[in-house]
DNA sequence: TTGGGAAGTCAACAGGCGTTGGCATACCGT
DNA sequence: ACGGTATGCCAACGCCTGTTGACTTCCCAA
């Protein structure tokens, strides 16, 4: 019947007014941001998203096309990765430690990336590209043979990316509980030695 | 369009006869396991799956009840950590990341079950009972003190499951071309420190 | 030889999905 | 005051999903 009340309880106009485009779009898209992290691509539905910004579900068509771009959008994501160069050797790895915890802890972009990168395939291109690339390229500067550099960046993501999973997707509860700091403590030296020791394979 | 040939490439009864009941639920387990795998628990569809299978979706349904029922049964997931407490200490890391090695390469059950616990909570709170409970015991009988056990567990998951996530689901490729021992050889240390350091955070 | 149960097929259902196009409404420059 | 345009809603489309129940076919035991 579709009658679902005529009058919607919070319907857009209940204050009053309408938003502007620039408004909708970024109500759009951050409801998208947070239904695409808690839900994963496929169960992220446009209504929901619709629903949650507060809007009509054609509307997220017409700002932005389609569901797998608007997704493309959403996940739009640069580690902004700070430079290394200046960092003493010593710190390199509580350095890039921290920093990933800092621009992790509030932002939900992340495990929207990896829940979405788990079953999406232009996802897992995508969590592919930013980490050879971006991370790949801030390894390559820091560390003393530049061939290795893409084999100590994958390690280094198979760690980063191994807690980033366990603490905010699967949500283990000794890696929710750990406090910032103690994980920081305890990771540090992992990366580093990623970073700075010899390669073993290389006998 | 439904009419993919009224005769499909290889019917059930092709080659003559029909199966026993045992082997049809195992070709339908086996199938699962592939698509869920490969798909995640969205995108595998009991349809494609009984495709796999050779048999009518319906059947999938007598045998297992619903899709949320097959996947429980197709994710039955057992590590079979050996026993840990005969080996020396400065073996540990070693010991455990190459079992963890030989037991997932050619195995498709592990990627099969982190693509679904990306997006599926079932998926989820089964990956979480299995890292706490048996990876939580067998890091309890080896480490000294056992109200660390959860804590030494989890940075151990969190490094080994994330070498499965880029490895496996991500794919990528630093992490995909490096040989098992050279990998095991990177990782045993990490392993080693999180099961034998002290706690940095107990000052 | 015949009956019964097991193994399998077929067609349909109710519901949710992404997506579309037409229609209403509010705003704003003139 | 007014018309155009930006903003938004509504209703529907075609498709695919998990799931169901009735029907057919085969095998084997009595």
């Amino acid at each position: 019947m579709t009658e679902d009340g005529g009058r919607r309880g919070a319907g857009p106009a209940a204050g009053g007014g309408r938003r502007s485009a620039e408004a909708t779009r970024a109500a759009i898209l951050r409801a998208a941001r947070d239904r695409f992290a808690a839900d994963g691509y496929d169960r992220a539905t446009i209504r929901a998203i619709a629903a949650d910004a507060r809007i009509d579900p054609s509307m997220v068509m017409r700002y932005y096309g389609s569901k797998e771009n608007l997704f493309a959008t959403a996940a739009e994501f640069d580690l902004r990765l700070p430079d290394l160069s200046g960092v003493p050797a010593d710190r390199l790895g509580r350095e890039l430690v921290s920093y990933f915890f800092t621009r992790w802890e509030g932002d939900a972009t992340l495990p929207a990336l990896l829940r979405t990168a788990s079953t999406n395939p232009s996802g897992a291109e995508r969590v592919r590209a930013i980490f050879t690339t971006q991370l790949g390229v801030a390894v390559g500067r820091v560390v003393a043979d530049p061939t290795e550099a893409p084999r100590r960046a994958g390690l280094v993501a198979s760690q980063l990316l191994g807690v980033a999973l366990t603490r905010y997707v699967l949500r283990l509860p000794p890696m929710v509980d750990i406090s910032p700091a103690d994980l920081i403590t305890w990771l540090a030296p992992t990366i580093h030695r990623y970073l700075t020791d010899p390669d073993p394979a290389s006998h």
